[in-house]
DNA sequence: AGAATAGTGTCTGTCAGACAGTATCGC
DNA sequence: GCGATACTGTCTGACAGACACTATTCT
């Protein structure tokens, strides 16, 4: 068995789930259960099972199924995380995808499996983290942001119907700061993948328009 | 070992090498020696071998030099594929790294292990490719393009020096359309990576100045 | 002088940032 | 009316595209 180490790596694959809740951006983390690093805190992950998966991807979506319950239909590669060093078990490879959560579906998180799970904010992590998981949330993270500042919307964090408020909040969530409200808006109004609809939020106030996201529309 | 496979993938690093010659962009392919996909054109690639390479990119860089003895400091993730079907061996992972050479380094590539080498122009590549190299082409090719559009320059595929026409006609051929010479200027005086030197090339015409890249740039 | 290439000046439209203004609700 | 939030108008500076212009070499 040792022989087998020196010839075929350890795959894992790992998520980094994110949502925005009140407190703005969350990252999903689980409590290890299991040897190595029991009791610390990580991202959701598991082995690769090439009877199982077909695909890297496909593994972390399975990944999401059974350890937290979740099924999330968009992923995106992040990228790979290897050495002898990374996980006591021996050499692995490490393949990190990045998955957005709609805040109206934050508490559907279940706990299959795992001692725990939190939301945590991934600009400051309390605990210390298993692996290079702590580098994995920074790389994980930098790529949503390079993407939100490059204009991509990040309509899967929002619920089916959201006001351009509630987008633009997710937004400051993700950047770490706040936007202007007229350039925001003069920003996304092109925007294909934004359907105007003919529903108002009421509140205390003047009532807001709610928007949905174009069916089928992507992260990009 | 029909069970191994059921449990662990295959793992391949595979190598975009890009160049810029008289004709354009160019990508190294080989021509494999061994089965599978015998005689079929392929980026250069290997097995990783957790016992010789630190890391995936570490494997890379060691198939660089040994299939095809270039030396390149500069290596990127593109992404990875997977899946049962993409080789014909089992169950495989394919990591695939993006890599620059610069046009005067063109001639330095050797044939080490394999049956023949080229250079093709990735925008149409003649023949059929091994696996799902054609895939893997384009996604790296997408990498470059992507980045030069966002202002990063390539400096890696030039000389040591060269002239801002010399840079302009890299970034056409990386993009391929043609550029506006002022504006192509004007964007780029502004980088902290191009540093002019007091040097000219003389030629039938007016001289010009020559460039170097700082030392320690990066292309992003 | 003329060809050829290096390098610059300038006009125009677009868009981001900043900020103030107007609109419409509940109370 | 007042507070609060939704939404819009406008000024300004930066920059991209287009294109014409000047500069410097060789023949």
């Amino acid at each position: 068995m040792s022989k087998l180490k020196e010839l075929y790596p350890l795959t894992f694959v790992d998520v980094a789930l994110f949502c925005v809740d009140e407190q703005g951006l969350r990252v999903l983390l689980v409590q290890r259960a299991l040897e190595p690093e029991i009791g610390r805190w990580a991202l959701p992950g598991g082995i690769l099972k090439p009877d199982l998966d077909a695909s890297l991807e496909a593994a972390a979506r399975r990944v999401l199924g059974t350890k937290i319950g979740v099924d999330i239909s968009h992923l995106e590669e992040v990228r790979t995380f290897s050495g002898a060093d990374r996980d006591p078990r021996g050499w692995s490879v490490a393949v990190l995808y990045c998955a957005l959560l709609p805040r109206d579906q934050i508490d559907a998180v279940a706990k299959n499996k795992v001692a725990a799970v939190d939301w945590l904010d991934p600009f400051h992590i309390g605990h210390r983290l298993a692996f290079d998981h702590a580098l994995q949330i920074e790389a994980a993270l930098r790529l949503l942001q390079n993407k939100v500042k490059r204009n991509a919307l990040p309509l899967h964090l929002m619920p089916e119907l959201f006001t351009l408020t509630a987008l633009q909040r997710t937004c400051e969530a993700v950047l770490g700061r706040s936007m202007d409200k007229a350039v925001f808006r003069r920003r996304i109004k092109g925007s294909e993948d934004l359907v105007e609809t003919e529903e108002f939020e009421l509140g205390r106030q003047r009532p807001a328009q709610l928007y949905r996201a174009r069916s089928g529309f992507l992260f990009e």
